[in-house]
DNA sequence: AAAAATATTTAGATTAGTCTAAAAATAAGT
DNA sequence: ACTTATTTTTAGACTAATCTAAATATTTTT
C-alpha cells in the first residue's frame, strides 16, 4: 500500500521513460513536473528506492524496478480509464479532465478500476489517444508519425497529442482538431517549419512547428 | 481547501449529530467513529475550531459551525452520489460501496459532483435509503418509522437502512429485504421483541429486535 | 463527602512530506 | 588544469497527523 505522494512519482517517473527510454530520469525533471524543489525529490527517490520500487544512482538518476513499473502501470491505467469517464459519460471537455482523473487515479479498489473498465467498454485509448495498459499492464501500441515530420501531401488521422496542457488542447479544438481527425499535409515552410494543412478534408489551416509537433498522426 | 482526514472528522460530527440532534458530539464517540485515539481526536478537533468549523467546548463536546455544516453537506453529499453511482452503474452491492465511496468523496472538483448528479438523474436518495443533498445542501427528508416500533398489521415499505455495516447488509440480502421491499409486522414477541414479518406479500420471516430497530420503514 | 472509575486533555515522541540553506558532485567554459 | 555554473544531496527546520503515558476534569459509586 502506497501514498498518494509516492505514486505521483512512479507515475511521472514511468511517463518520463515512456517519452524517453534510453535515458535515467533525473531530479531536475522530477522537480519540474512534480512542482516541487530538487531536495524534496532526493528525498522522495531515498524512500522508493528503499521500497525497491526504483532503482536510483545519487547524481545520475532512477529507472523503475519491476514492481515499481507494475504499479506504475496501475495508476497510468486508473487515470486514463477515468478520464475516458470524464468524457464519454459525463461530457466534460478534454481539456478539463487531468486534474479531476489526478485525483480519481488514487482511489484504492481494483474490482472498482475493473468494473469501470466494464462500464465503459473496456477502451484501449483515453480521450488524448494515450493507451490504456490492461488489467495485467498490457497496452496497444499504434505507430506514430510525429505531424511535424510528414512531408507535403502525406495524410492521416489525429491519433494522440503529447502535450496536455489545458491551453494547448483549447486551441486546438478551436482549430477543429481532435483525436481521429482526418488531417493532410499540403505545404512546409522551411524558414520557421510551420505547416499548411487541411482539416477534415476541407479547412485548411496554417499550423506552428511547436503546434506541429506536439500531435501524433496514425492511419 | 480541507485535509481529508479534516473532511472526515466533519462528516463523522455531522452524522452524529444527524442522528441525535440534541447532544454535543463527545470525544469518546468521534474517536471510536474514527478508529483513532481520544487524543488525536482533541487534537483534530482543537484545529477544526480554530478553522471556525466547529464550535468546540472542552470536555463538553463539540458541534458544527454554519460553514461547518456546508462542508460537511456537501462531503455527504459526495459520498450518495458517488454510492449511487457504484450500485446504478458499475453493478456494485450495496454492501461493498461505502469503503469506495469514503475514497471518493475526496475528490476536490465541484464540477465533477455536478455532472455526476444529472448523469444519475438527480437522484434524491443513495441505495441505503439516505438522503442525498442538493447542490445547495437541502435534501428530501421522508418521514420514517422504525421498523421495531411498528404493531402487528402494520406495513409499509423499506425506505432506508440505520446501520450500514457490511454484515448486517448482507444479512438483510439473504432474507430478501432491500429498499422498496413491501413489509407487514404480523406478530410480536414480547419476551425477546423480535417479530415476525411477511415481506413481499409473501414470505414470512422472524426477525430479531436488533434487525428491526435498524430498518426504516416509509409509505 | 470521599473514593473510584471514566473521559478528556496535555506533553512529548514519531512518521511522512515539505522546505531553505549550505555543502558536495558534476558539467561546462576558459 | 582551473574556474565557474549548474545540479544534486545533506542537514536541519517545519506542518500535519498519529501515538503513548501522564495529568486533569468529570461522572459514578460508596
Amino acid at each position: 500500500m502506497f501514498s498518494q505522494t509516492e505514486e505521483n512519482y512512479l507515475k511521472c517517473i514511468y511517463l518520463q521513460l515512456e517519452k524517453n527510454a534510453q535515458s535515467l530520469v533525473t531530479t531536475s525533471v522530477i522537480s519540474e513536473q512534480m512542482k516541487t524543489t530538487a531536495a524534496s525529490v532526493t528525498d522522495m527517490l531515498k524512500r522508493l528506492s528503499g521500497k525497491k520500487l526504483i532503482h536510483y544512482k545519487k547524481y545520475q538518476g532512477v529507472l523503475l524496478t519491476k514492481s515499481g513499473r507494475i504499479k506504475a502501470l496501475s495508476i497510468v491505467r486508473k487515470h486514463r480509464l477515468w478520464e475516458y469517464f470524464l468524457v464519454e459519460k459525463l461530457k466534460f471537455q478534454w481539456d478539463e479532465i487531468h486534474a479531476v482523473a489526478e485525483q480519481l487515479e488514487h482511489v484504492a479498489s481494483e474490482l472498482l478500476i475493473d468494473k469501470l473498465d466494464v462500464f465503459l467498454g473496456r477502451p484501449k485509448f483515453d480521450p488524448h489517444g494515450d493507451p490504456i495498459p490492461d488489467h495485467h499492464g498490457k497496452l496497444s501500441l499504434h505507430r506514430l508519425k510525429n505531424l511535424s515530420l510528414l512531408k507535403p501531401r502525406e495524410k492521416g488521422k489525429v491519433a494522440a497529442v503529447v502535450e496536455q496542457d489545458p491551453d494547448f488542447l483549447k486551441h486546438l479544438e478551436r482549430l477543429q482538431i481532435q483525436i481521429e481527425t482526418p488531417i493532410k499535409v499540403l505545404d512546409k515552410a522551411e524558414f520557421d517549419r510551420s505547416m499548411t494543412i487541411s482539416i477534415n478534408g476541407s479547412g485548411t489551416v496554417n499550423i506552428s512547428y511547436d503546434i506541429a509537433k506536439n500531435i501524433l498522426i496514425g492511419k
